[in-house]
DNA sequence: AGTTTAGTATACAGATCTGTATCCTTTATG
DNA sequence: CATAAAGGATACAGATCTGTATACTAAACT
């Protein structure tokens, strides 16, 4: 029996072969043989890994939510740290992530695109995904002790997503730039006017 | 010789058989044969009108550009009189296309969304359309003498933006009230103290 | 040592996709 | 009327896609 979880598998393999591919690509563009090819496995092991493509698509964007959540909450945590100026690294760190050279817009949005019908396992990842963000940035509103902070919290999370469709579609990364301007103005309008905490 | 422009075209009944599959099912996982069936038109004619089926898509998505924007706008126009409530009117019409049953977001975001490649025709297409929304909340803002008409009309279009795909991707097409609330303060931070002009 | 398991390499079946060709019918216009 | 253009119906060529089958190899555990 191998170990399972020791280096790396087979599986995490053809899911960090696939993620780019999906990314730049798309999904329906993205065959199995160039996932195949790009991930130093043979098509026998995917098949015997994971049911179908659909199976596999669906293990590579529940991969990419955890690691891009994680990745992305530690970098906004790490620039700043009161919950007013972490509400306003979203938008730092959403811009150095605009300006990478793979970046091809969100992969959830993406896949929604291709993928319109409701109430499926991928529709549930990608929509799950963008309710765990917004509520990251919901907890940040209550402890800035926002006055309304759901209403708050959805508001930046819009000027996130209008953000990142921007920097995509227009290749303009200094979208983030523009949606944290928008963002402070929204933030002080929300400022509890009590004394500082911190 | 046939007459051009009389009646519906058969370049026209492929272009509307092609747009509502593109928008539902995306690009790639509509075939030639599909659009086929749906026109009411045969492949050699298809390919009669287009040499290929990238040439289709364009033409599909120039046509629903000029239609949409035209439609769009003319709903802003009736449902609002002032510059500053035609801004906020924007949000009104955005809620009632989100509410539709045929809506699957906007077709040019989830067009790049499958095509990354640069500097190609279809994303021309895409981030002009982008541009010219854009330029329509511009005079909007110039017309209701705001500090900063550039930077107020960059803040709402992504608000619009990330309506829009917060309303495909979570299935909330009361995104655009969320919007329009943001919106509202971000123009009135902008808000010239004139006297009223109507 | 021997057996099972995971994996490689590769071929292949069946479906689907784009684009072309063939043959026939309709229709418009000189 | 006659001729040419447009279109309908359909088959097909060649590529690609998903998923499976076959044959061989390497490694692990008993």
């Amino acid at each position: 029996m191998k170990q399972k979880g020791l280096r790396t598998t087979k599986r995490e393999q053809l899911i960090q072969a696939a993620l780019p591919l999906f990314a730049k690509n798309g999904i329906h563009a993205t065959g199995i043989d160039t996932i195949v090819e790009h991930s130093g496995v043979t098509k026998k092991t995917l098949y015997a890994h994971f049911r179908s493509k659909e199976e596999l698509v669906l293990a590579a964007l529940r991969h990419y939510d955890g690691q891009f959540r994680n990745s992305f909450m530690r970098q906004v945590e790490r620039k700043a740290r009161t919950p007013k100026t972490r509400l306003l690294a979203i938008f730092d760190v959403a811009e150095t992530w605009f300006s990478q050279q793979s970046f091809y817009g969100c992969l959830f949005i993406n896949a929604v695109g291709e993928h319109s019908a409701p109430d499926t396992s991928l529709r549930y990842v990608c929509s799950d995904f963008k309710r765990m963000m917004t509520e990251f940035i919901f907890e940040l509103c209550i402890k800035m002790k926002a006055r309304n902070p759901q209403q708050l919290a959805e508001e930046l999370a819009i000027l996130l997503e209008g953000a990142i469709v921007t920097a995509q579609v227009s290749q303009k990364p200094n979208a983030a730039k523009i949606a944290k301007r928008a963002a402070s103005v929204l933030i002080e309008k929300q400022r509890s006017h009590e004394p500082h905490q911190e």
